[in-house]
RNA sequence: UGGGGUGUAGCCAAGUGGUAAGGCAGCGGGUUUUGAUCCCGUGAUUCGCAGGUUCGAUCCCUGCCACCCCAGCCA
């Protein structure tokens, strides 16, 4: 069903599950994927995902599906449905591991407990102001909390007194003690839990205190019996104290963590803050407009999974940055789609040729291959009679240098027809171009080529009689800038917006076969690219087709 | 000017004290009823820069430069 699976790549992640297996270190492979659920994936997140399901996938280990979700403000219960929606588009199966970091509050509460009798940790009453101004800056050093030294005993009663509801929000927070003039701000002491007196989406108001990322992350890790906990570049910083918990507590597996660099992808952006933004001003129609890098944007654009999973593949892990090609990605939906989807004849924007040869009110039904390499996926017939719509663009009566289409005067093969020949050109009252007027030869049948002439041109082309009128949508990057925003004052990214990202055709001429397709079908519409019908918008009666991706065009000619 | 990272071709990315994988893009050619697909060919005297060690350095050492991340009771 899927196209064969590219050679898994050999990345310092996976040399270091490899030795780590080899050596004994770890008898097995775990990992987790967790996302916060405040918001939707994204194709950076499809990496993750990839790698984190992928390289379990390989050494036959478990992946956890784990939503990170110790902060009650800011998280819904929506977004994890959307999630574990694309993570099984995507093709991965956490099987009976979805798990919540919220789950474990009991246990970390425990812990933390352990912490504050060990005296590691302590019960800080300054506001976070206060604590915001003690913390020092990069270049100099924090300083101690007046409350840093109190009793293991007071600092245990409090702590219990947080859990109990007697404190206002933001009036105490449970601190690690571990020292306020460590470069790495991350040690200075660490809030550890913050009273919110919210409700959580999935334990309700059992608590009023929430544990904070750092000391979460690393527990459940443990909890869950991860051995590789695998996150990006910028919690690299946090690997101290993502030790420094662990190795004060007795926990049943000691994972570890390893990072690696997110993915950028050029002509798009892919940080949250960002792309809310987009929503929230309507720059785009929403989190599933096919235009956005969200997993639902890629999805009802057309883009199959197996293209997407192929992309992480094929971009690799480590530990520098990068800058990609949209064309990569493109490029793999390309390489998934061209050996699977049949082929159809659509015309964008039509140009009538009446073929003044042919007998009127006859109608010849052509056959045709559904692929032009696969036989097994059949064929089907095309309607041909006197009057054919052409795409504008293949005409041209100044052509530049190298245009292999039609002329005055010249021929050219209608694609799956007979070569045909541009008599005469009609215009309207203002010198517009109105129609084609031209004869064909009925010698060249099923490939034969003319007698004495090189035909070089092939175009698409629909017959009028029996065309179906389809609505085309056709997408474009939605940044002209590599870089969005880069170049611009403030680093404003809307600047570079693309303002012809989205093009909508409402009548575009399809191929009679096409009548009644069926939502999420993709074609190869010949010569202009890869479609899919509108998850959304599309029904049988009326089509509404996506334009997932253009084909490769060596022609430079062509706008794409 | 603290700490943590990264720098190998246009874009990704392996690699090792022994003379620079692979992919994508590009370019050239072939096949082709899609300017698609497919096939063949093609690029680094050089691995951020400068020194040093060595018979030999992209790899080890020293210094420098550039870029990214960190001062949430976010993740």
């Amino acid at each position: 069903m899927s196209s064969p699976a590219p050679a898994p790549s050999t990345h310092f992640i996976h040399n270091i599950i490899l030795d780590d297996l080899k050596s004994g270190r770890a008898e097995t492979v775990v990992t987790r994927f967790p996302p916060e659920p405040n918001g939707y994936l994204h194709i950076g997140h499809a990496k993750s995902i990839c790698l984190n399901f992928g390289i379990v996938q390989e050494f036959g280990g478990k992946c956890f599906m784990r939503f990170d979700d110790t902060n009650p403000l800011k998280e819904d219960e929506e977004y994890e449905q959307s999630i574990l929606e694309d993570v099984r588009w995507l093709g991965f199966d956490w099987e009976e591991r979805l798990t919540h970091a919220s789950d474990y509050f009991e246990q970390l509460y425990g812990y933390a407990e352990e912490l504050i009798q060990q005296g590691k940790a302590y019960v800080d009453s300054l506001s976070a102001e206060e604590i915001r101004g003690q913390r020092g800056t990069l270049t100099e050093p924090g300083e101690d909390s007046p409350y840093r030294d109190r009793s293991m005993e007071e600092n245990l009663t409090l702590f219990q007194r947080m859990r109990a509801g007697e404190f206002a929000e933001g009036e105490q927070v449970l601190r690690a003690k571990i020292e306020m003039v460590s470069p790495n701000l991350n040690l200075r002491d660490p809030v550890l839990y913050r009273i919110r007196k919210v409700s959580h989406q999935r334990t309700g108001t059992a608590w009023c205190l929430y544990p904070l990322y750092d000391f979460t992350h690393g527990l459940s890790d443990a909890l869950e019996g991860v051995t590789h906990s695998l996150c990006t570049l910028e919690f690299e910083d946090h690997r101290p104290l993502y030790n420094w918990i662990l190795d004060q507590l007795e926990t049943p597996a000691r994972p570890r963590q390893y990072e690696f660099s997110r993915l950028n992808l050029q002509h798009t952006v892919l940080s949250k803050r960002k792309l809310i933004q987009l929503v929230e001003e309507k720059r785009v129609a929403g989190w599933d407009d096919p235009r956005m890098p969200t997993i639902s944007g890629l999805r009802r654009r057309g883009y199959p999974p197996e293209a997407i999973r192929r992309f992480c593949e094929r971009i690799g892990i480590s530990k520098a940055a990068n800058n990609i090609d949209m064309g990569v990605l493109e490029n793999c939906v390309r390489e998934d789609l061209d050996p699977k989807v049949p082929r159809a004849m659509v015309v964008l924007r039509p140009l009538k040729l009446t073929i003044t040869n042919w007998p009127e009110g006859h109608t010849e039904e052509l056959d045709a291959p559904r692929h032009p390499k696969r036989p097994e996926l059949g064929r089907r017939t095309v309607p041909l009679s006197k009057t054919v719509y052409i795409e504008q663009e293949d005409f041209s009566e100044e052509p530049p240098q190298g245009f292999q289409r039609l002329v005055p005067g010249g021929e050219v093969r209608l694609r799956n027809a007979y070569v045909v020949r541009c008599d005469e050109v009609v215009r309207d009252g203002s010198g517009n171009i109105v129609e084609l007027r031209g004869t064909y030869d009925p010698d060249t049948a099923k490939g034969k080529k003319p007698e004495g002439r090189k035909v070089k041109g092939i175009i698409h082309w629909v017959s009028a009689s029996r065309a179906l009128p389809v609505e085309v949508r056709l997408y474009d990057r939605l940044f002209t800038a590599p870089n969005p925003g880069a170049d611009q004052p403030e680093g404003n990214f809307l600047q570079d917006l693309n303002p012809d990202s989205r093009e909508v055709l409402p009548q575009a001429w399809a191929e009679a076969g096409l009548a009644g397709t069926e939502s999420g079908t993709r074609f190869q519409f010949e010569r202009l690219g890869y479609f899919m019908t509108d998850p959304v918008d599309s029904c049988p009666e009326h089509p509404v087709f996506n334009r997932i991706v253009t084909l490769r065009d060596s022609w430079g000619g062509k706008n794409r």
